[in-house]
DNA sequence: GCAAAAGTGTTATCAGTACACCCATGG
DNA sequence: CCATGGGTGTACTGATAACACTTTTGC
């Protein structure tokens, strides 16, 4: 291995929060670099020792203070020689969902300035990282139809009504709610508990439900089918 | 941009053939370090200029002499460190699909001996190639389902049971030959010609059919949607 | 004429879709 | 009593699934 790369490999983010019917889009503020007072995807270089899943859990911690509910590889970028004015940077992508308890930030020891963006309201992103939120938006939208990794952006516990809106807003669809309850409940990986709550400012309170991981996993070994499709 | 990294950037393809009902996979034989005389999929390192996308083809075409047909990122391989025993190298894995043509390989520049294996017949695989090869195998049964790529395993005119045959033996289910035909001429993306051919041995001569790839292309563009499920 | 593969329609069943009214709460 | 959101059932429709015989060729 004489050979010596003039590569350099990196982590980035795209991690998304739901609140009130918008989905956020996490990013930090660049504090120095051509991209200075840029926003930027959250990430970084990875250590040699260090295992790529970690170096992104490591950045998320490090320049936000939040730690993810999911987390699943997206892409690679480095197709682009030039995407970072610095030299050759391989980018290694991370889709990530966060659960409503960690999206508040906390303090964040980079002293870099961590902000939830609207989807819809993105700043100009630095580097392709408006490129990898766009690849991640797709992601998302076509995960939920096929993988319930909604739950993994709504409370442990929550109301029905919040379920359907969650897939009603990042979808873009008007869903029948008669429908869409027939057809989460006919899974049988959602239960109802007994708590009754009024968590709307107005209205009828209504019964909190949980996402059943273990029975969900367990119908996976026999030909189980996660699908949520629309009129 | 002052550290260092110690890592090094490599691509493998896990490139898929398929003739007379099998599924082939191709290996290539290694001829020095660790894995000397071990089969591994065909890759190498990239180059300090190069996009990963051209490190993928040229490497195939060094190591084997093909060029594919379909080509798109799978995975990038990071978080074992130990992954290379030469030092921390990280890869990034191609999912390639080759046409009929091109199932015959070339003599290669590289002095390695390249080879088709049937996917069950797959000889202990170095590094973690194995892992890399389920993966892409999962890959391909899942798009075979939800994309039109089984015709970049065929030839440009195929009969009709060919596709149906490519289906039935990946995806190892019986297929009711006539609901087959009636959904797959539904979508309107496969187009009969006017060539009567006898292909086979024995029997019936059956006409051929071509992928309208333009007809595809157009349909995308309004909420066309390609899926083939079975009973 | 026999073996092998190509070609072709109809019916039954199930899943998806459309649709509207009553209930519980707060103000 | 009114506004707001929660909760519920049925009938229609369209897609999928099951199923068997006839045609053309080579030997």
């Amino acid at each position: 291995m004489e050979i010596k790369q003039q590569i350099r490999l990196a982590v980035d983010a795209i991690v998304f929060g739901y609140e009130k019917n918008t989905l956020y889009v996490l990013a930090v503020q660049q504090k120095y670099g051509v991209f200075k007072d840029f926003w930027v995807l959250p990430g970084g270089f990875i250590k040699d020792d260090e295992p790529l899943i970690t170096a992104v859990k490591r950045e998320l911690l490090e320049e936000a203070g939040i730690s993810v509910n999911y987390l699943e590889q997206l892409n690679t970028y480095g197709d682009d020689v030039h995407r970072d004015s610095r030299g050759r940077v391989v980018s290694v992508a991370y889709f990530a969902l966060v659960n409503p308890q960690n999206f508040v930030l906390k303090a964040d020891t980079d002293a870099k300035d961590a902000k939830w963006f609207p989807i819809d309201k993105l700043p100009k992103l630095g580097y392709d990282h408006k490129e990898m939120v766009d690849l991640a938006h797709q992601r998302l939208k076509g995960k939920l139809t096929y993988q319930p990794i909604g739950f993994d952006l709504l409370d442990d516990e929550f109301l029905f009504s919040d379920l359907e809106n969650l897939y009603c807003s990042i979808l873009e669809q008007d869903i029948d709610r008669r429908n869409f309850r027939k057809k989460i409940l006919s899974f049988g990986i959602v239960k109802e508990t007994e708590k009754l709550v009024k968590m709307r400012a107005s209205g009828r309170p209504g019964k909190l439900f949980k996402f059943d991981k273990d029975k969900y996993d367990s119908l996976l070994g026999e030909n189980f089918q996660f699908e949520i499709k629309f009129a």
